[in-house]
DNA sequence: GCAATAACTTGTTAAAAACAAGTAATAGAG
DNA sequence: CTCTATTACTTGTTTTTAACAAGTTATTGC
């Protein structure tokens, strides 16, 4: 969409209304960030588990939506190694709290279309971090 | 995303992996399309109505979504006059369906955002149409 | 006759997405 | 100790899409 300014005060959303859905959506609302929310959900945490799941994810967008879903407090990155440099992702609480939209997806999917895999009934317990304390960061 | 088919056998999903996710994200997954689903469950049915809300969709963007919402038996559309040619949009059973799935989005927003709007406690029943019976038609 | 409205379509430009390739820093095989 | 692999990316280039602006068709109301 951007051509708007997509940011307003803090940083956060509100980029076209005061909508939580239009919120929602400029957060999430393109085809690759929700499937990397759903990897985290499913325990995976590090880029090359993202790249390697069956829908083909580019590695220039995944970095880029890495990079979005940090801003937006989803997700924090974890350096569990300086050299080479190696790095781990993991959904803060804000970040699991998107299963529930997650199952929304599938359950809907899963009642009007055959031949999807099912979801799972419940997440794997992925492990969950609190996102790093930055000055005035809304959430 | 578009360079991948973006269908298979039956003009239907599966474009990029089996997960129900993926799947809901080859229909749903860009920033306009749930909108306008959710002013047709706000009893929303005319394209100057769409075009009217906060969000400011793009005349062009919103026929285009309009023409992909059909095709996925989402939405219907219905000539009510022929001359003027004048159309009325209404959610399929399926298109109603996505009902929680644009609330499980405001609520994930509500818990983690202030200043949004309230999304309504249910949908002002909004009239529903089966969708036009074309042959083979998945869904 | 003229402005207004509804429902669009048709250009044009700017931004993203998709693809291909390259980089830095190491570990391990032989 | 050279060669290959792996991880986590970045940097170009091309193709698609989104955003903006404007025009079209057919009528109603003044």
């Amino acid at each position: 969409m951007p051509r708007k300014p997509k940011t307003t005060v803090a940083g956060e959303p509100f980029a076209r209304s005061c909508c939580p859905l239009s919120c929602a959506l400029d957060i999430l609302g393109d085809g690759w960030s929700l499937l990397v929310v759903r990897d985290l959900l499913m325990g995976k945490t590090r880029y090359c588990e993202f790249l390697a799941s069956a829908e083909g994810i580019p590695t220039n967008i995944l970095a880029d939506r890495l990079k979005r879903l940090q801003h937006a407090q989803v997700v924090v990155k974890e350096l569990y190694q300086e050299n080479p440099p190696r790095a781990a992702y993991y959904l803060t609480p804000k970040g699991r709290d998107l299963g529930p939209v997650v199952l929304a997806m599938c359950a809907w999917v899963s009642r009007h279309y055959e031949g999807t895999w099912e979801p799972p009934a419940e997440w794997p317990q992925a492990e969950i971090r609190e996102p790093a304390v930055s000055p005035s960061a809304g959430g």
